[in-house]
Formats: C-alpha cells, sequence, structure tokens
DNA sequence: AAAATCATGTAAGAAAACCTAACATCTGTT
DNA sequence: AACAGATGTTAGGTTTTCTTACATGATTTT
C-alpha cells in the first residue's frame, strides 16, 4: 500500500509530457505551481519533473477551473481536504467530501480520456505484441 | 483490459528517467533499439519517448546480459515469445516459457527495486498528503 | 468608470538534455 | 593476432525547458 503511494509519488515526467496528459499549457502548470499548488521535483539542471500525483492534481484543478472555480477556490478546496485528514481520522468523512467536490467517475473517465487521447495511441506494434507476455 | 495494454504502450518517458529507471546508459538503450529490441516514439522533435512496455523490455534485456545471454541470443529469445503467441493458441505453454526464461517474481522485484531506487525517494511532503485523497 | 487583480499569452536569452555520427576501448572468439 | 560485440567518450548541432518580463482580456474592487 505505502508502494503504492511511492510509485505515485515518483517523478518521472517532463513539463512537455504532462501538457499533453492534461491539455495545459506550460505557462498554466508553471504558474499553478507557483500558487504552490503543486511541487514537483526537479532534475540537477533544474529541470521540473512531475509525478502521477501532480498529474492528477493538475487534472482536478482543471475540473474545478472548467466549473469556474478561481485559483484561491481551488486552494480553499485543497486546504480543506488536508485539514480534514489532519482533524478527522475517519475515512468516511474524507470519502464524503471528496465527492461532494467533484464525481469521482466523471473525474476518473476525463482522466483516463485523456491520458488516451492525441498522439498516443500509436504505439509500436512490436511492443504491443510483447506486452502480451510480461503482464 | 485493453485499456491496460494502453496504457503500458503510452510514450511517456524520456531518456533520463528510463536510464534512471533501468540503470543504463543512453549508450546501451540506443545500442538496443538499433538492434531493433525495443521501437521508441519521438517527439516531433525527434526525441525519443519510451513507454512502460518499452521499460519492460530493458529490464528483462538488462537480466539477461546479467546472466551472461548475448544481444543475438536475447533476440532469439524474444522470438521465440513471438513465434509462440503466434503459433500456439493456449495460454498455458507461453506462460511456461516465460517461466524458463526467467523468474517472473525475481523480475518483478527487481523492477520495483530499480523503481524504487536512487533519488526517486525523495518526493514533496504536500504531495503525499494529497495523494490520500486522490486515489 | 477607473483602477487593480487574476489568469494566461508571448517573447527573449540562457541553459539543460538529447540527438547523430564517429572514433576509442575492452572482452571474448576465431 | 585479427575480428566482432558491446559500451565509453567526444563533438557539434538541435530541441526542450528554464526564468523573467511585459502584454492582454476578464473580473473585481474602489
Amino acid at each position: 500500500m505505502a508502494e503504492r503511494e511511492i510509485r505515485r509519488n515518483m517523478p518521472l515526467f517532463q513539463i512537455g509530457t504532462v501538457m499533453q496528459l492534461t491539455d495545459l499549457t506550460a505557462r498554466q502548470i508553471r504558474y499553478y505551481e507557483e500558487h504552490d499548488l503543486i511541487s514537483p521535483a526537479r532534475t540537477e539542471g533544474k529541470r521540473r519533473l512531475f509525478s502521477l500525483n501532480d498529474i492528477d492534481t493538475l487534472l482536478d484543478i482543471k475540473d474545478l477551473i472548467d466549473q469556474g472555480v478561481n485559483l484561491a477556490g481551488i486552494k480553499g478546496i485543497f486546504n480543506v481536504k488536508v485539514q480534514q485528514v489532519l482533524t478527522s481520522e475517519g475515512k468516511q468523512e474524507t470519502e464524503k467530501i471528496r465527492r461532494d467536490i467533484s464525481n469521482e467517475d466523471l473525474r476518473k473517465a476525463l482522466r483516463t480520456e485523456l491520458l488516451q487521447a492525441g498522439r498516443f495511441n500509436r504505439s509500436s506494434l512490436r511492443q504491443g505484441d510483447m506486452s502480451r507476455f510480461f503482464h
């Protein structure tokens, strides 16, 4: 379980990849970082490296912005969530709040849709075949 | 199910990331591509973009090289596997061959070990907290 | 309504990361 | 010894990303 969290927090993706996965501009992504909504790691050369969690957060931000929420609101929502985990011990409550903010299913659908969008569908046939052997 | 395959074939990672995940040098990775063991996609600017399947394949190559198999041998093994899926319909047999070539558990362990190695452990605390909400 | 603020676009110049091609080097084989 | 396989290294060029600064349209505040 902790293993999964580690994986989701691994800094793996350059900003170009994140742009395509989230459909956000570099300007937007950097702006959101500037306002502490994400904190991507850096290479030695100071290039940003994003994790899967970062991408999730960016997709959530995108969701909320599409719903008309401004950055202050988003920040507030995120803080509420953090607050929640700090003050309450039960998972039920946070789960409920999570649902209040945005529909989980819709979010998931949007994410996978985005993840499959654009040029990411064409991949080498050889690899496609190999994938049958390496589960 | 096809969804997972698509995800595993998405070109996402730059060579620098792959180097760290696999512990191979850029020279090695390009050499293996030159010999058709992998076929990473390219950005418009001709930079390589690797998929999870590419990384899996590279880890397998590394495995086999550590066992003393040379590229010709690896190529042969990969061809046998492809052959197998083309000629036989059952999954049992391919499964068996898979096991003959290298121990699945060992391979898995090695992969996760590599995936957690090096600088990939330090990740932002904020994100770590957020990950509890975005499963 | 004017001024300020928010969110994003755009441009410039610099630095990092990656590219190909070529040659060097080590190791094992013929 | 000569050769082939696998990898290291170097060089010059290109792509991608970086920061900083200024521009702009849309809202909000005064």
